[in-house]
DNA sequence: TTGTAGGCGTTATCAT
DNA sequence: ATGATAACGCCTACAA
């Protein structure tokens, strides 16, 4: 028979005890370390070792009410950048001997309450998500799951979650800044989706960065934080007149600054010596392309693990007050934002 | 409190009962849609719906002896070939209501081992599984493992194993025909490791295209399938002149791929003018990268839909023989092959 | 149609 | 130190 066909059906601590002449609540304590004499115990594991016995996960999960599972919710797992996350939330966890429960929903806020309502059925004992719309509702739906949660993002004060964050504004700031220090002088915002978190917090920290480095700017909105999204924009920049004064594009996440720089390239721009181009996110892709991607990264895979480590924090005790670990954004420069000088001699 | 403090604990089949005021059994039943009356079962939504009630996970699975979990396992989830596999595990299971575990392992065999030994925990009812190694002694235990499994992969013919299988071989000769029809005459074949068994198959699909079709061919073999094991691969042709005739190269996967335009650009070489790239995946990033890049499409998505349906399948009716699923590759032709003519005129 | 009772595999309480 | 027993939440004979 192909598998899954056990000939033997799996021991349980009964056939255990059988065979090791003692009781099953003997075998459970010899199991769980709490005591035993020398004696019983040799025999109970080797009756365990014998019979290939490993407790069942279902009949653990009813009795403790632990599932030793974890949920990961996440809008897009195609950004690599999630993927990092995950990465990162799964290192965080393999000491718990914790598994991984994955689930990507849309950002439909009624697919984000509907995941977080069947947390309910008890399948996992914490989640950790990073949505990109964090509307009220949801925040209120997360504090009052049936597990805990943890949240990768930022979130008003009053809401008691523990969270994980970092400073996109303040990223932003810091692109902006590198690329007014290599001579751009009119940058271009290619954000996301304004309906969501980041968008508006990078919006914000645009606003603020452009407005102390006194330089002339421009704001695109993409329909999505994908490299489809970015060509799009940078399309519509340029059909409405808009490129022609830019030196520079500042991009609210990597895969919108991919599609910029392919659409700009595909219309006669050189990067970066006609236009200069920063990301966010700095995903493992980020160095691969021609010209390697400038960007910040924001700590995706150090945010999934610390997300992690605060949930198991939370779950070996509940009564903890919230707590919050912030991740400093970091610039990452490479080739798309070098200078023509730069390139040519080093520096000038 | 944060969150995950239930200030009521999660009812039960017994309040529901008690409220709707009928038997735990009764409850049930209307639950399953095993029968009930009109009134009683309007009765039990009404209280189901009053308390809020789901049905426990761990209950369920335990009586059931079926976990609603399916796992997936893959060497490397940050090669996004296999966030796009799972994905589509994901949308095969969809409508069975299955969540997905997880489970990305080292390419060690004793941790595949031990993976599939950490099954019979009973937290999974089956596992979609595509590793890059098959030893024997694997596929042995993927058999005899307490679950169904489902390869994603090929193996060999006594293996009695439901299968998704794709023709790389075949992939490997449809990119080599594209070179030699583009007017390519000296193709590197740029391999992954040669422990793995992609990297067997394609190399024996390329040395039978190369004699088939009687060109100049040279071979690399990199450390892994990345875009570092590329870049490296490239370096080290070209530190042994190996480079200088060649005027394409066929790149196991799109990773490796990147990383050898990556790094023949370096160099001086001009893509795909002065030298032709083609990789194999069709990951979501090949269109992306400038020049877009020519590959295969070995299908990744699909397989892992149709390894879910297998699985459901399966599991459904656990008589049934192996069955194995097949998926051709295709062609997909970008700029990173085009010829110097094609580029300026469209066409010789 | 409905209720009673037992058991899935585990851990934990309470005796001994 | 060890054993008998109950209980976690659910489903399902079996009986009524």
């Amino acid at each position: 028979m192909p598998s899954g066909a056990a000939l033997t059906p799996r021991p349980t601590v009964h056939q255990v005890a059988e065979r090791a002449g003692v009781s099953i609540a003997t075998v459970s304590r010899v199991l769980n370390g709490k005591g035993g004499s020398r004696t019983t115990e040799e025999r109970v594991r080797d009756a365990v070792r014998a019979l290939g016995y490993r407790p069942d996960a279902a009949g653990r999960a009813l009795k403790l009410g632990r599932t030793l599972q974890v949920a990961f919710a996440v809008d897009d797992l195609a950004n690599p950048v999630y993927t990092d996350m995950m990465g990162g939330v799964e290192a965080g966890l393999a000491d718990s001997g914790s598994r991984l429960l994955v689930a990507s929903t849309g950002h439909a806020v009624e697919d984000l309450l509907s995941l977080v309502a069947s947390l309910d059925r008890g399948y996992a004992d914490g989640l950790v998500i990073s949505p990109l719309v964090r509307p009220p509702v949801l925040l209120a739906a997360l504090e009052a799951a049936s597990v805990p949660v943890v949240l990768v993002g930022n979130m008003p004060d009053h809401v008691r979650l523990d969270s994980v964050r970092t400073d996109s504004a303040a990223g932003v700031a810091l692109a902006l800044d590198h690329l007014v220090a290599t001579g751009r002088r009119h940058v271009v915002f290619v954000n996301g989706p304004g309906s969501t978190v980041p968008a508006q917090m990078r919006a914000a920290g645009f606003a603020q960065a452009t407005r102390r480095v006194g330089i002339a700017s421009d704001t695109v909105t993409a329909d999505s934080f994908t490299a489809d999204g970015g060509e799009q924009a940078w399309a519509r920049l340029l059909s409405e007149g808009r490129t022609t004064q830019c030196d520079a594009v500042l991009a609210a996440n990597d895969l919108l600054a991919i599609g910029v720089m392919r659409a700009a390239r595909a219309t006669g721009r050189r990067i970066p010596d006609d236009l200069a181009v920063t990301g966010i996110d700095d995903i493992p892709f980020a160095p691969l392309f021609s010209p390697s991607l400038t960007t910040v990264s924001l700590g995706a895979r150090e945010r999934g693990r610390l997300a992690a480590e605060l949930l198991l924090g939370r779950l070996a005790d509940p009564g903890l007050p919230p707590r919050t670990v912030r991740i400093a954004p970091e610039l990452i420069v490479r080739e798309s934002t070098q200078r023509h000088e730069e390139l040519l001699t080093g520096g000038s």
